[in-house]
DNA sequence: GGTAATTTTAAGCCAACTTTAAGTTTTCTT
DNA sequence: AAGAAAACTTAAAGTTGGCTTAAAATTACC
């Protein structure tokens, strides 16, 4: 099971670099982004399990971000924990309104960050999906744990590269990854390739998934996406 | 029979000390996690034969580590005791709902949390398949009393490496395991050996059970994994 | 304390996988 | 319908990861 995943997004460099070192030595993966732009953009790829939100934020500010955050149905359910200066309490007031799920008004202390974390990551434990070892859509069957898929139990050799993908555009039928999205998240961030190498992947994949069911859609101008049940 | 294994899961040192030393005496083999991943990892790993789990550990909480257990076919059926301070008394009922089997309300007297461990030890025992001495698969009989390997009836001479590899993969026919995680379960989780040295020891398994029948599979990226029955 | 057994490291090889590159087809635009 | 852009296909080059062996290091056992 991968570890629980939050994305901070935070222009003050300083204070990133704190809520990064805490939040990793308390055992979290972590994400960063520095304006609102990027933190769509992580989320929507990344799909944190949580996310720690400053609202006075470059591009976009942190209301807008939580906005369009709840209006896209991947990161919908995704708690958000807003950060607020002291004496903006109105905005806490629009941020509820708008999705956020708790605030913390700066300064803040780590622990009481800490805590509040938990308690959200708990309320909304249930939901999480993202972390299902067992994954079956439109006939196929993807299985982290015996690192194994099937096809209507038929089972289907693959790489670890077209596994990894497969694994990514499984979680989020319908969703349409970009290239650059899935280089990120099959092949690794800090991978350097061409886009066309997905095109490759997606290739053999559909060779071996067969192409007949149209399980991996090209969408044309974008990427890929898997095709949604029903 | 071999010894009864139960995993600790408490990040408090003092207490998960004591928790240790007295499960030990009373004749345990005990493991320790000290936050709710490493838990779920563990218990995945170990397959204990019972879960002490505190309620508020770091990064994943006992509420949350109780649903992912229940989730995953390993670990469905072990017993989970959970450890809830007073007052938490709300939580003891979602952790019902989440299938806790019994909760123990700090402070507690050793004396009673052993009881209470012996009972549900003894309400589940008949179905305990994770401590079980003797198992067959794939033709494959490892027997943890006698330490002893066989084939067909076939006795096989394993060294004490080979025999705890094997043990700990053909005790989930079909799970990839990584060789860190072969590493922690086979060799210690505290020895530091490369990772190819994993190859090895599967080279002379390999050799003494026989390759004809591909009992164990190399799962290319990850690692090795036990055949299934089918 | 010496010998045997076991475990670990190390290195070369090979097969599998990944990526690039280049030509071809499809789709969109005007 | 022609041209441009994007995606598809294929094959070859490049890279990685696993296998095998042998030798070194460690541990267990008389």
């Amino acid at each position: 099971m991968a570890k629980t995943s939050i994305l901070i997004v935070e222009d003050d460099r300083s204070l990133a670099r704190v809520l990064e070192y805490n939040l990793t030595n308390a055992g979290y993966e972590t994400y960063l982004s520095t304006d609102g732009q990027d933190a769509i953009n992580t989320a929507r790829l990344k799909l944190p399990d949580l996310i720690v939100l400053d609202l006075m934020i470059p591009v976009i500010d942190g209301l807008e971000v939580c906005r369009q955050l709840r209006a896209s149905e991947a990161t919908c359910q995704t708690p958000i924990l807003m950060l607020t200066a002291k004496g903006e309490e109105s905005d806490q007031l629009v941020g509820f309104s708008l999705g956020a799920d708790d605030y913390v008004v700066k300064p803040f202390s780590v622990k009481i960050l800490l805590e509040r974390i938990k308690v959200l990551l708990r309320r909304n434990s249930p939901a999480r999906q993202s972390g299902t070892d067992l994954i079956t859509c439109s006939g196929v069957t993807i299985d982290r744990i015996k690192h194994r898929v099937s096809m209507e139990g038929q089972a289907v050799d693959l790489t670890p590269s077209e596994f990894r993908l497969l694994d990514t555009l499984i979680r989020q039928p319908g969703r349409a990854f970009d290239r650059s999205e899935l280089i990120d998240a099959a092949l690794g961030a800090d991978t350097l390739v061409l886009e066309r190498t997905i095109d490759v992947h997606i290739r053999s994949l559909r060779k071996k998934l067969g192409e007949e069911n149209k399980l991996i859609q090209t969408v044309r101008g974008i990427g890929y996406r898997f095709r949604e049940s029903s």
